[in-house]
RNA sequence: GGGGCCGUAAGGUAACCUGGUAUCCUGCAUGCUUGGGGUGCAUGUUAUCUGAGUUCAAAUCUCGGCGGCCCCA
């Protein structure tokens, strides 16, 4: 495709286009068709998240896509957040509903009447179930295909216990979670924080999120988990019987995955000027194998490709170039679609009884003896997995910075780039003033404390108010 | 939340200012040609977002709707 990365604005839209990930074109604002070679990687990713969270115990439902009004409006702080962009269902056919609905936006009001149905005594507890799903939002901010849309595909789930400790150990569990898939899986790095009180979920007591940070240095936002404590308990009336005999509210957290944000943090971190470039493991295409035809013998290197692609079907998802176009056309069509190991076979290559064997990422080219094919393009697909997270884990740590004072806070993001950690005042309410302040000066955003890592400073004054910092909070620009 | 720009074929565009026959590239289809890094040629194929207004006449001017992009908070 040709387009350099630094201008990651056209670099994503354009990618988005010819590699065919989404049309844009169905003309409602916020809202994209995801097409196969995004959603075969999206089905993948979901597949691999909800194995994680069954391996810790979660276990899969499906809740209802609407609301009632009713429940909506249960809890007050809730409500306050997600109303202004809540989608509503008010009429049907000719009638006006008696009982407006909404779309979900999120699924806490879904599912927690039913859990106090389903919840009694302490042998029901821990309650541990997850949907994956579709959710609709009112964005009134810029929408992007897949970064921020009116409708997006996550995981949600949520989960109920009998006191404070399997709260924070769930939370706990979450981190682990997002590193193993996040990560480890997918190859893309976050700083893990715990949100500023004034920034947290509509409703919760803590709310943590996982921050990427994209490759125009602006960061985003991916799994959030949220410390609900006994708030959304005591007014859906999510409850057990305790040791003592008393009823009491229950404790929750929800922990919530949006995979096809996920994917377009996969794509814009690991893509590069030639396309999309995607882990071994979620590819939909492991290793294409191109024909290279002459006028003479061509039937023989066809029926040769045949038979070495169907061996390499045995363990990868593999295809065969046939069509019409020269090698040159589908080497660029297979690198822009992220194709991981091509394969090249000619008359040449059959007479020395070696492939030419191209690896996506690096685009280092070798020769493989037909027999190692399978075992070679396994290998090429760790050392593919490795090294992208490696690389991305490198440039990462290139956009931390750090700043004492707003002059060095305002050099750090000239470039409107990167997490710079500061020394802050307090997350409380006091915070939030020099939060705003903050963000009227450099347009950058307070995302939080790490609470993947325990840093206190020490001496060091409010990077805004010069009082006594009691935290580090990272500042940065964000989708 | 504030400001700016834009909407012509499947994608990208010209014509818009100064109203009158809608341009070119890519794609797609067919045939030949070519084939180890986006082959070449020929022929064919499809368009003025939407609604109203002005006008003999609107892609072009005016207003609304819908949709998209960018910048600032």
């Amino acid at each position: 495709m040709d387009i350099p990365k630094e201008n990651f604005s056209e670099w994503y839209n354009t990618l988005i286009k010819e590699a065919e990930l989404c049309d844009l074109r169905y003309n409602l604002k916020g809202f994209v068709v995801i097409m196969p070679n995004a959603a075969d990687v999206i089905s993948r990713m979901y597949r691999l998240y909800e194995d994680a969270l069954e391996a810790r115990g979660h276990r899969k439902s499906y809740f209802p896509a609407l609301i009632s009004e009713k429940n909506l409006e249960a809890e007050k702080d809730h409500v306050e957040g997600f109303a202004p962009e809540v989608f509503w269902v008010t009429r049907a056919g000719k009638n006006e509903l008696e009982e407006k609905m909404i779309l979900r936006p999120t699924s806490e009001t879904a599912m927690y009447p039913m859990y106090s149905l389903w919840i009694n005594g302490k042998c029901d507890l821990p309650l541990k179930v997850y949907q994956s799903c579709q959710v609709w939002r009112y964005e009134t901010k810029a929408t992007r295909p897949l970064i921020r849309g009116r409708e997006f595909y996550w995981i949600e789930a949520h989960n109920v216990f009998d006191s404070e400790e399997g709260v924070l150990s769930q939370v706990q569990e979450d981190m682990e979670t997002t590193e193993e898939m996040i990560h480890q899986s997918f190859g893309v790095p976050f700083l893990f924080f715990r949100r500023p009180q004034w920034d947290k979920f509509a409703g919760a007591v803590d709310t943590y999120a996982a921050d990427t940070m994209m490759p125009d240095g602006k960061t985003l936002q991916l799994p959030s988990t949220h410390n609900l404590g006994t708030n959304f308990a005591k007014v859906f009336n999510v409850k057990y019987m305790d040791d003592d005999g008393e009823e009491k509210p229950c404790w929750q957290t929800c922990y919530g995955p949006c995979i096809s944000r996920i994917f377009a943090a996969i794509v814009s971190i690991h893509g590069d000027s030639r396309g999309m470039v995607l882990p071994f493991h979620l590819a939909n295409v492991q290793a294409v194998v191109i024909p290279i035809l002459r006028k003479e013998g061509s039937e023989t290197v066809i029926r040769f490709v045949q038979e070495v692609t169907e061996k390499l079907a045995k363990n990868y998802r593999v295809v065969a170039d046939f069509s019409e176009n020269t090698p040159g056309f589908k080497y660029n069509h297979w690198e822009l679609n992220g194709a991981a190991v091509r394969v090249e076979i000619g008359a040449r290559d059959i007479e020395s009884g070696k492939a030419v064997v191209v690896r996506r990422d690096t685009g280092e080219k070798e020769s493989v003896p037909f027999e190692e094919l399978p075992k070679k393009i396994g290998e090429i697909g760790k050392e593919m997995n490795a090294s992208l997270r490696e690389k991305a884990d490198e440039w990462f740590a290139t956009m931390l910075k750090e700043a004492d004072t707003m002059e060095e806070l305002k050099s750090a993001l000239e470039n409107g780039e990167g997490f710079v950690r500061i020394p802050f005042c307090t997350d409380s309410l006091e915070g939030e003033g020099c939060a705003e302040k903050l963000k009227e000066e450099c347009s950058a955003n307070v995302r939080g404390s790490r609470h993947d890592a325990n840093e206190k400073p020490s001496g060091k004054k409010c990077i805004v108010c010069g009082k006594e910092a009691s935290t580090y909070q990272y500042a940065a620009r964000q989708y």
